[in-house]
DNA sequence: ACCTGAACACCGTTCAAGT
DNA sequence: ACCTGAACACCGTTCAAGT
């Protein structure tokens, strides 16, 4: 039926992840579809709209793998890895997110699974909306931060050389830790650590002193 | 001196408040400064220069406020609220930071005051450059969430109201909360509050299991 | 040394026209 | 119903030319 939209999102993919998102254009997405640029207006309405579809293609794509059927941690784990599984087949991704509102449903059915996560472990209802926001900040933003080259030196010697090192005391004092070069896997497995007993602490603080429910109820 | 160069750097960072960062061009960025697109090449390079050079600048009205003589935790409230002020006021300077890499050095001036109050609290010296990529994402990423949209409801109504609700069983149960707006301010601070913790955490299973020494010395 | 004007190879999008 | 070609108002950047 719309089997044409799905091409067009295709070859928009495709190009963004080989050539990244700027390579995206209206003109460079229609001759890869064979078509001439003003054929895709009919399809996908403008490019902005064309960069929701393609977040929307991608969101749909973490959603088969909820399960609510596990404990609380394994599905947040799930969650937490499937975003960065995301972000690293697709770099143009984590960047999309905070350029522009997910508007397609998809997104709001990913909130909905943290949500359930989060109730599952404890944590009091006011504070979920918040806590959802704060994991789902940390994902998309470790993502964005290793596309874009955030996270890594400036300078393949190392940040170091950029100034004398008498400004930068605790570079000098770290110096044999920042020469190492880092293991991205294994620091987003120690920050979703730190990040899960944040959520116990939130639970427990609830059992502590009881009676949360909203005021205007 | 270079005066010609801060009279475009101001200009292009006054355009980029008032009209968004899209609406920086050189063309426009020179009508502002009373010149020739091509006249700004000399001064800036390239467009992508000028960008670095906004955020550059943006980063140097950060450095002045950093004072060593306080303890590490309102150390690091401090610049945490400096970073979210920066974003409040330029909502285009967060996300230029998830674009490209800073390479001014201003940004490792920034990234060593984390460091030394990281130390400071007690943290382990080889956790101390992944808590300072945890905290900068999370001060980053939220800033740009607020100036994106992505935090706020897409539809005025609530995101609620565009799926069934049957499909969305979190959101069902957590409607009196997610009906409230939000105070953007008081999050934050939540968010910190919850950050900071997880430092102390840090810090403390360090105290439990010394002889962290890097393996290379 | 600093600026200008014309030009080149791009953009997103509109609109009348074709089949 | 779907696609095309020409056109409009933009981009960043180069280059020869002016003072």
């Amino acid at each position: 039926m719309t089997e044409r939209r799905d091409a067009i999102l295709d070859a928009a993919i495709k190009l963004a992840d080989e050539q990244g998102l700027e390579a995206v254009s209206m003109r460079s997405v229609a001759e890869r579809v064979g078509v001439t640029p003003m054929a895709l207006y009919p399809h996908v309405g403008s490019k902005t709209a064309l960069l929701d579809a393609m977040m929307g293609r991608l969101l749909g794509e973490l959603l088969p793998t909820l399960n609510a059927h596990v404990s609380w941690q394994d599905q947040l784990r799930d969650l937490a890895h499937e975003g960065r599984s995301l972000s690293k087949r697709h770099p143009w991704f984590a960047r999309l997110q905070f350029d522009r509102p997910a508007v397609e449903p998809g997104a709001v059915r990913v909130v909905d699974a943290v949500y359930q996560a989060l109730l599952k472990a404890g944590v009091p209802e006011a504070d979920v909306p918040r806590l959802e926001r704060l994991l789902s900040t940390f994902i998309v933003g470790y993502g964005a931060s290793e596309a874009s080259g955030r996270f890594g030196p400036v300078d393949p010697r190392g940040r170091r050389g950029q100034l004398p090192e008498g400004d930068l005391p605790a570079h000098h004092q770290l110096a044999s830790w920042l020469d190492r070069e880092v293991d991205w896997d294994a620091e987003f497995e120690a920050d979703l650590q730190d990040l899960q007993r944040l959520i116990v602490a939130a639970a427990h603080e609830a059992a502590g002193q009881p009676g949360s429910a909203p005021a205007g109820s």
